[in-house]
DNA sequence: TTGTATGCGTTATCAG
DNA sequence: CTGATAACGCATACAA
């Protein structure tokens, strides 16, 4: 690869000048810029971004953290702040957390040592005060789906609570009083915050808690699956089924439909997060939507705005969850 | 962040030593290392790994090139691959292609300026010579789901052509006479082999092509629902549909049940990937498997023995896809 | 407008 | 086994 140096060379000027054209940054005559022009064409030069980096203390590259890199959540949360980046001509390191503390911190660790600029995260499994810790270290960061005293104007979150409460309220306006729920494993904040949710609605309703119509799932389909077969052993029957996210609704749904009953007629079904798949399912699932797309673009808007300067005028930090309503209810 | 410099002043030693405790290349006596191993973590001193790769030209890093982030195809490849590298302490830095031959060039120009170690190319749209020249500047760096000739020893595939026919066969050997296909974009290689595949299988059992019968689809979601709405208009009936992957076979399967047909009473489906959701369709879908995190981890893989001289015996380079029998034909 | 000199944080090549 | 010292490729004050 060749180098500024030999740019500099075969133009005839010196290496300052060389870096001077490609940032342009001070003004250089006209003439002086073809040649250099000319003398990387001639050469097939590039920047080499690392020693840039380096010498620059920028690198105009932000990384990413997200807890896995399959799932048509995270690969839309993904590719949307790719987009929004890529416009702006920056880049995207990413690395996956899989949601274990651990590993969370390591991939903050490493992308910080690549000099990312800033950092947008989706983590689980890290505590608070680390996080704390990390925003005093100076480091610019956002952090989606997770608020945290202290450091909240770095949040961007959905109101998770709201979600889990509009979703059971839904069922009990429904009709149904016999409703079990699906949960995430409630360590994580969002799948405590749905729970909330649902908690608030039953009792608003006056229902009390039935201890026999919960189950503590993972986020995936087997846990749909398990779940609602599980359920169904403690022998407290019920008509309405919230699951925690679509995923795990999925699962619901194959079950039910293993145990041979009708949806919605025997059981009504309703997920959250809205995934791209989820009128796939047979019935199309209802659900609470969940902003992937603009709450990713909104992080992108965030860097930009904070650590690139851009002109960005409305950065929104709370979304609001909506009720999508299709044929699993 | 401490430098190398401070943590060599701190533990009385001079700044060679410390970089050896660290990469531990030539032993350091006991004594020295446990002095300096004492001064990093008080100083809770991490590497920069900027200008570790600057130095050793060597980054510890992978570039990916995908076309889209988001979708199960590739989140389940990139999954995959990143598991396998973190593993090994690699790590990976993902950019988008966007099947856009400028895109592509760009994204993999960008990681080799970031002084990536090798690359990982599912790329669509740059022509062969362009991957032929790259492979001479010796980068190195291996092609996924492409045969290029000349760089035939880079080049993971899927035999693409005979799933097409796998899956056109199934069709014949289940009776149907009348079989409509969608397919990808043309030119798009993998598309235009399944298509080949297709068309082989139908002359194997002597039916001729007919152009009322072919609808070149987008690989979306919407290509399946169009191209089924645009087949049944053209008049000439089908009993089996064969999509040329799954996500246009989901949105077929949609369309079909609008026209209010059964499947697979009247339109037996086929699709082609096996993407994770495809039991979620209903009916479950039939298809063609695509091994996916098979061929992610031997991507890994090569790049591990080929670059980084790990042990690894087994490489394999062409994936035999297979049939799947659910419920859609 | 352009050139010179220095530094960014490491690795690597030499001597000791 | 350890310590100077020169790269690595570029950005940037400072001069000119």
């Amino acid at each position: 690869m060749a180098t500024i140096y030999q740019v500099s060379e075969l133009a005839g000027v010196s290496l300052a000048t060389v870096s001077r054209v490609i940032n342009n940054t001070v003004p250089v005559r006209e003439a002086t810029r073809l040649k250099v022009e000319a003398a990387m064409q001639e050469l097939g030069y590039r920047p080499n971004s690392v020693a840039q980096s380096l010498a620059s203390n920028r690198s105009n590259s932000i990384g990413i953290v997200v807890s896995e890199l399959g799932g048509p959540f995270y690969g839309e949360l993904l590719s949307r702040i790719e987009n929004e980046f890529r416009a702006a001509g920056k880049h995207v390191i990413i690395a996956a957390g899989h949601s274990n503390a651990d590993l969370e911190r390591d991939s903050i660790e490493f992308l910080r040592s690549r000099n990312c600029d800033a950092l947008i995260l989706h983590v689980e499994a890290v505590d608070d005060a680390y996080l704390v810790e990390l925003a005093e270290s100076g480091l610019p960061f956002v952090l989606i789906n997770r608020m945290v005293a202290g450091i909240e104007e770095r949040c961007i979150t959905l109101d998770n609570e709201q979600g889990g409460y509009l979703a059971t309220e839904y069922m009990l306006q429904q009709g149904h009083r016999d409703i079990a729920y699906i949960s995430g494993p409630l360590w994580k904040h969002d799948a405590q915050e749905r729970y909330n949710g649902h908690q608030k609605a039953l009792a608003k309703f006056g229902i009390g808690e039935n201890k026999a119509l919960f189950y503590e799932g993972d986020f995936q389909e087997t846990g749909g699956v398990n779940g609602f077969n599980h359920l169904r052993e403690q022998g407290h029957t019920f008509t309405a089924l919230v699951c925690a996210n679509d995923e795990m609704a999925s699962g619901a749904i194959t079950a039910v439909h293993e145990a041979g009953l009708d949806i919605p007629e025997q059981v009504a079904v309703i997920g959250f997060d809205n995934i791209n798949f989820s009128h796939y399912t047979h019935p199309k699932l209802t659900t609470i939507d969940y902003p992937v797309a603009e709450i990713g673009q909104m992080a992108a808007r965030w860097v930009l705005k904070r650590v690139y300067q851009r002109p960005i005028e409305d950065l929104q930090a709370l979304f609001i969850p909506q009720l999508i309503v299709r044929d699993s209810t």
